[in-house]
DNA sequence: GAATTTTACGAAAACGGTTTCGTGTTAATA
DNA sequence: TATTAACACGAAACCGTTTTCGTAAAATTC
């Protein structure tokens, strides 16, 4: 029962022609003639000869793989990029390779090390969190150096030098804070996270439009939490201590959690407070009330990464010059806040 | 700028030895002697030489990679499972590649037959609803056929001979069923949907729960939705046009859209109704109330799918015996019960 | 000192393809 | 009829490894 792989090595000794010719036939080279020609495809089809893509990929030095390293997969907004860049590489013959680092420093150079190998043509990643607060993108850069293309997304580095994908994440926190405040309200508050590049330039979005719309900063209005764990107790302690009419959240997951938190209190969203969370994921849709969030549009982000990607990879040129693309994001307005 | 990745031939070039004599020396081979042992050593390691996974695989006939296809990555439970499949894999030196049915019978066909011509040395899959609708499963035999090692999990089929990791979604139901009347509710409601082999398991067991609660059934109570779209108006008329307790549903977002829908009815949950889904993800956690959620243990049901997997590739005996492992579900109660 | 065994290494085949180049036949041209 | 061009195919190199086998030179034994 069992009927093993075929090769034009079998094709070409059954029929009794030359490896080469098994190869050109199946190419329908001009070089072989019709009778030859018909009689290999039609042996070929009848075994359901496909070729060897390993082979190909060493002859090619080319494998039609592209690596995508993420720090972590249960995750909405990785997922939509991870499935936008699905579907592009799909689209133009390439497989995904999906590799997750789990946030740890070690796995991400484990897996790029392994990867680099020439398993993949090019890679697509989003920085840990480890490797953000660490600081060292040695494992990246080496390669780089190798002449591996690469594009970081969302969580990426101005140590690299390489395409990039980002949100712009300031302005879209500015502009959700200055929606806050045209709707009236004064004391808004943050919940960010340390050490994450997107966390930092949305904290500064924050603070910027804060400035602009002249409101003092206060310091007690922001809570900063180590990354993305929910700490129930230092929320719980937040709510308390301070008041507020609005806050932005740099995720959807504080978001929730906050406005049970504020709702048990028997404060009423959004009448007496306000929520904006970034990601826009089942969460927010569903919560209940239901959270504006701001979209980060990750599918569109996957397949420009992956454009991107593939455009070096197939381009021989090697031309030295990066981009960074930034991804519009769309503030979804929901019952947390009032119109 | 550029280092190009070093060869055995660059090394064997330079220092003026055999090509078969650093393969040797690098893999520390009693053949070599001690000093061109180290001179060999020390040079691939000043060039940070390291092998082409590529020609290696070729050579082998192993690719150390595993194939994963699953409906849809934007989707909890899925990427538990990934997770877990990645994490094992991982331990045992093995890459994942990750492809995307998207529910659809065509890319799971195309993707399979792409990953099955040398790319991978065995497959995880969970059935895309178009093919379990269709109940074509001729690619998937075609695969097994060619002595490709298959792993099916949650979304599996009879017709194919292979391993296979699913909870048990009957007992699941029927526990979950049961604890619902043993809380003194009779109108025990069920949102399911077509076509899926879970979907239908689940029924069963609520089926049977009813039976042997002495409950008598009441097709109205009984709400079947086209996949796993959130058909708005058709939940809105159900909760309209019937009474009920307590609801059952097949995924949490049913769950969670239904919850919000009675509660704008101005029922209490759980003391005018109960609610309890599948899939214990973000949103049964976070939702309010919180919801009584049956949780999968995707990670594990991943691990394990990995570990039959492996097991079977790299065991050469190939017997063949096929297990099918069944994992317990965990009934979490949460505020949307009683306890 | 001759025979034998080690030692240390290289040549070559193999994995499964692609591709260049060479060549024997036949067909067209002078 | 001799010369050339076209045709149809095969040999061999190559991609980067691993591995078997063969063999000079050195070391050992008798």
């Amino acid at each position: 029962m069992l009927k093993r792989k075929i090769t034009l090595k079998h094709i070409a000794r059954e029929l009794d022609v030359s490896i080469s010719t098994v190869s050109k036939a199946l190419k329908n080279s001009e070089e072989i003639s019709r009778d030859t020609k018909e009689k290999i495809q039609a042996f070929a089809k009848l075994y359901n000869y496909k070729p060897n893509n390993i082979a190909i990929s060493l002859k090619n030095k080319r494998t039609k793989n592209i690596g995508v390293i993420i720090p972590n997969i249960v995750h909405h907004f990785f997922t939509t990029v991870v499935r936008g860049i699905e579907k592009y590489a799909n689209a133009r013959g390439y497989n995904v390779i999906v590799c997750l680092s789990n946030e740890s420093f070690d796995k991400e150079v484990i897996n790029m090390e392994m990867l680099a190998n020439g398993s993949i043509d090019g890679f697509i990643m989003s920085l840990s969190t480890e490797t953000q607060a660490k600081n060292d993108f040695n494992h990246i850069k080496e390669v780089t150096s190798q002449g591996i293309p690469l594009v970081m997304f969302d969580r990426v580095t101005d140590e690299v030098e390489c395409d990039k994908v980002i949100i712009n994440d300031k302005d879209s926190a500015y502009l959700a804070v200055k929606k806050l405040i045209d709707s009236g309200r004064r004391n808004i508050a943050l919940i960010n996270t340390e050490n994450l590049s997107v966390s930092n330039a949305r904290t500064e979005g924050y603070y910027q439009a804060l400035k602009d719309g002249g409101i003092p900063i206060n310091g007690n209005l922001v809570l900063t939490l180590p990354f993305e764990s929910v700490d129930e107790e230092a929320i719980q302690h937040f709510f308390d201590s301070v008041t507020m009419d609005a806050v932005l959240c740099v995720n959807e997951i504080f978001a929730i959690y906050s406005m049970r938190v504020v709702q048990k209190k028997g404060l009423r969203i959004p009448e007496d407070i306000s929520f904006i969370g970034f990601t826009d994921g089942l969460l927010s849709k569903y919560a209940n009330p239901s959270l504006s969030a701001i979209a980060q549009h990750g599918e569109s982000m996957g397949a420009i990464a992956a454009q991107m990607l593939i455009d070096k990879v197939e381009n021989e040129e090697e031309e030295e010059v990066y981009r960074t693309e930034i991804i519009d994001s769309t503030l979804i307005e929901r019952e947390s806040t009032v119109n």
